[in-house]
DNA sequence: GCTCATCGTCGAAGCGCTTCGACAATTCGA
DNA sequence: TCGAATTGTCGAAGCGCTTCGACGATGAGC
């Protein structure tokens, strides 16, 4: 194995100062780096990980807990975790990849070793063990996912308020008056998983906003609890023409079952989505949605981290504006 | 931050005593043990892992390079990287992520830099250029795949000869005598995958052990495609009752395709397929199927590498047996 | 022409851990 | 009962790198 020393005597120059051409700390004379950098390439001389994270108690690798959680869309997620990789290498940082199953021991353990200079969490939860602990760590870390008290900590997610907004707007756009969102599972919001009761409120705020009339109905991910609210809905408000709906796995369903009950998409119902586009696009009939940006989130959070990292100061909370990508299965109110 | 010295001072010893009781490599008495486990145990001691990997020249670190290619299923790589991190945690080692983007670059990074101990590589081609640099490469590694040539190779994964074989033998031992496979994308034969030949393969071979006729045909993973194919298979074989899928993303639609034709699922023909287990109990017919076993593989592919890195003779392949799962897709053939 | 910065380089001191050889103290075998 | 083997512990060397202070050489300012 090459080391430094052999890049050194090869170059005719000391240690340090091929340590200095690789880091840029010092100023080198062209002359001298041209030659430490000719030995380096035609000896294939690597900086051992290790050495190098012992003298400069920088490892430039950044842990990476994902969730695996059933509920949690795993495409995304890998979207998500392939963003991250990204922008670390572009950093010059590796991913040390921890599963969510590892929870605070795992964070604790690859900070408190020093295997990882800084972290990233994903899908937090409003009260999460986990936090307490990044707090009290001595490494920078970001979220993504707002838990309830986010003090002292950097954070980034969709802004989902805006999304649900949007997704209202949308539809008041296209002239409907009577609207309603199908939810997640009420688990999620029990859960407090932040995100689900963000886009509700948004919802509700920009229906109000706008006169319309519209209510939010958390509905289980199976086919059978999405085809009775559909069927529910449509008796009890039979002059609803638009849905949001934010439930991933069903959304297809709503739109059968809609069809079912003998109403047409966009014609007689408009359908609008919080989803990933995969999802909104390969569905039957393509759907309205808003996207959850996961490579920007992904990419925006390595930025956080590494300016964390070179102690320059970041916002606190980072909210990505949505963007709703019309699509077939809305248009404007019928009558 | 606590160091080993600390320790040792605590607890009335020397560093090197505490460094045994902690990897166990020489024996140390009973109250001894006691002693610095106490002391770490209060100190809050971790041992730096630079320090460590610098000393030993083992970082307990491994590499897994995932595919982010379209048309590789994504939930599958999903369980196979959790299983894999999961695996590597019980053997006390983390797992470095990189991306199939990186190449053979980044493997020869993290391995030369001594970042990581030990290598597993996903989705593997037939003419894979990270081979012979993992040839090359004086760490152990382990491929999800079989490359064309695999001398001198750790390989593992689901059997799909066998399993293009079990199929065929499901569909016979059922009565049917008219069979066909409808495949993957042309493209994936042509890049020369690897497990998609071995699947048609296996199919071919037990299609004419047991004096059944059948076909294979590829076909692209888009509904239009998959209607299109099914349409002319009926037309030029109206006797056909059994079929094998091994194309993930179109199984539904073939079902679908399948019964716009008039004919019923399973009573008129039958349909096996080779896809995750997700897949065949969400569809809209439970489909009889082979699993990938991702777990397993991710698993195993741990355990061979731990016997690698302790000098253990592992076997060069590993074929795991398929399972055919029967479900509602397939039934007794008729007449 | 002399002082004072600045630049480019070097040497040496660690970073925190593992491991090897050494060495008492104890146990064992005959 | 005595030497040999074993057990438990220690000290020191060294893993390969970064970084700090030092220092000669050069250039700028007056």
């Amino acid at each position: 194995m090459v080391k430094i020393t052999d890049v050194a005597r090869h170059a005719g120059v000391s240690p340090s100062t091929v340590s200095y051409v690789l880091s840029g700390k010092r100023s080198i004379s062209e002359e001298t780096r041209r030659r430490v950098r000719a030995s380096i390439r035609e000896l294939g001389y690597r900086p051992h990980a290790g050495a190098r994270a012992l003298a400069s108690s920088r490892s430039n690798v950044v842990a990476l807990m994902l969730p695996l959680r059933s509920g949690v869309a795993v495409p995304v997620v890998m979207r998500f975790a392939t963003s991250v990789v990204t922008a670390a290498r572009r950093h010059d940082h590796d991913v040390l990849l921890l599963t969510q199953e590892e929870g605070e021991d795992g964070l604790r353990r690859v900070a408190d070793s020093a295997l990882v200079d800084a972290l990233i969490v994903m899908d937090v939860q409003m009260r999460d063990p986990r936090v307490p602990l990044l707090r009290s760590l001595d490494r920078p870390s970001v979220l993504i996912g707002f838990p309830a008290d986010a003090d002292d900590l950097t954070c980034i997610d969709l802004d989902f308020h805006a999304a649900g907004a949007a997704c209202a707007r949308h539809l008041a756009a296209l002239g409907h008056r009577e609207v309603a969102m199908i939810g997640s599972p009420p688990e999620v919001y029990e859960r407090e998983t932040g995100f689900a009761r963000r886009v509700t409120d948004g919802f509700a705020e920009a229906v109000r906003e706008h006169g319309m009339t519209g209510d939010v109905h958390p509905c289980e991910a199976s086919a059978d609890a999405a085809k009775d609210l559909v069927g529910r809905l449509l008796r009890e408000r039979p002059d609803l023409t638009g849905i949001l709906v934010h439930n991933e796995p069903i959304v297809d369903t709503v739109v059968r079952a809609l069809r079912a009950e003998g109403r047409r998409v966009p014609e007689d119902v408009s359908i609008v989505a919080i989803c990933p586009d995969e999802v909104a696009e390969h569905a039957e009939t393509p759907l309205s949605s808003v996207a959850i940006p996961a490579e920007e989130v992904g990419g925006r959070a390595v930025e956080l981290l590494m300016a964390k990292l070179e102690g320059e100061p970041v916002p606190a909370a980072t909210l990505l504006p949505p963007t709703l990508t019309p699509r077939a299965s809305s248009g404007t109110a019928a009558r």
